[in-house]
DNA sequence: CGTCATCTTGATGAGACTCAATTGCTGTGG
DNA sequence: CCACAGCAATTGAGTCTCATCAAGATGACG
């Protein structure tokens, strides 16, 4: 349910001071099916120009939001974990594609179910919140974007500590292709930002998919 | 505050099942009061911190809307014009400050009044449609501050042209170290770029405030 | 006509990108 | 079990873009 949802995306880091912004608890439910669908890694969920009428709850999985620059150019603005709702769209056309980056599962609802002519106060209102909660997010990505790599992938590690529950053990889904483009860095960047927090002892790294941290204080430092 | 809009029985979103819905642009501004607040250069609206009790909508001059980063700097993260509505931040505390550029006139509503008891289907679909705008703006800015100081400022000129309203000819409110900390770059940065603007025909120079764009296509393109 | 702001221009260096080579990982087939 | 292909990630070397620091130019205003 909706509920559950509130928390997971809200924050995007940089962590704003204290948890000020309590969006309204949302209590129904109804909006959204009980039958989920699935994707394999790297299927289309949605493309750029269809229309917008499903939204999406993740169950699982982990999904890749971008916008196809030219030349095989790419910029991922979101990655969606479990919980969070995409697709919210507000005019007629998808401005961003969806991929699967793992085994997605979903759960769907129909716009014309959720918006139309039954919607009640409780909908409309989760609708706008879910809105808002991507306007902040998108907020403070942009403010990412105007800081050096170093921070960018700082800021990156930390969020997903905080996005997939265990705090100082990361198991990504996604590539260093996915990061660079949602980072807006290129692969090489990445990793050796990577490796140089390693050298640092900051993070370790089993695998390259697989990063622990040892000091998540020297990242959070590195916006200041 | 906005969680207490009454349960009134509103048919929020009366479209058609099945139909896209498109957010019209704001029409109404009925729940704004008719007095016009005026503020000097360079005074503060609002501060980062503060209750967000108020919203506004422009009338008359520029504003800027930013976060303060530390050792003096700031990222500005959005210019507010003629028709504008901002301060719409969905938290109980405003995220950003917003300042007067030049001379600015604004009208303002109080949150309790517009999304209070009497709040009917007109005013939260404009505020959402609002929400979902601003949304549209930051995820454009996001997309822009991914690229290169070229395109970031052609953007940006493009931008002014179309919201300034004359095609052609931009007069500029704002500084040009405003413009930088909107783009994320250097004053220097965006001066050379412009310079080299010039130099290459596609812009004239008046006054470093006052831009004629003599080749736009050639602006257009540098996105490709 | 001087003063202060703002803007432009110049010189230099750091940081990120590019291209290329290497390493590491995973699955597959002999 | 090993060899090898195919892909992802790292590392290296060179280049270019943009930030920094410093110095002029321009413009607004008393």
């Amino acid at each position: 349910m909706l509920t559950e949802i509130a928390p997971a995306n809200l924050h995007v880091f940089p962590y704003p001071r204290g948890a000020r912004y309590k969006f309204p608890a949302a209590k129904s439910v109804w909006i959204f099916g009980s039958k989920e669908k699935k994707f394999k890694p790297n299927e289309e969920i949605f493309g750029e120009g269809e229309s917008t009428d499903y939204i999406y709850r993740m169950v699982s999985g982990t999904v890749r939001s971008y916008r196809s620059l030219g030349q095989g150019r790419r910029k991922i603005e979101a990655f969606r974990l479990r919980g969070d709702i995409f697709g919210l769209d507000a005019g007629e056309e998808r401005e961003f594609s969806a991929e699967a980056i793992d085994d997605v599962s979903v759960l769907i609802a129909r716009r014309s179910t959720s918006v139309g002519a039954t919607a009640d106060y409780q909908t409309i209102h989760e609708l706008w919140a879910a809105t808002a909660r991507e306007l902040r997010r998108v907020q403070q990505h942009a403010l990412l974007l105007a800081m050096n790599s170093r921070q960018r992938v700082a800021c990156f590690l930390l969020e997903m500590s905080r996005r997939l529950g265990e705090p100082e053990i990361i198991e990504l889904p996604m590539s260093r292709q996915d990061i660079a483009d949602y980072l807006g860095l290129t692969i090489e960047t990445v990793s050796r930002t990577i490796t140089q927090f390693e050298t640092k002892g900051i993070v370790k790294l089993p695998t390259s998919r697989h990063i622990v941290l040892r000091n998540p204080m020297a990242l959070q430092q590195m916006n200041e």
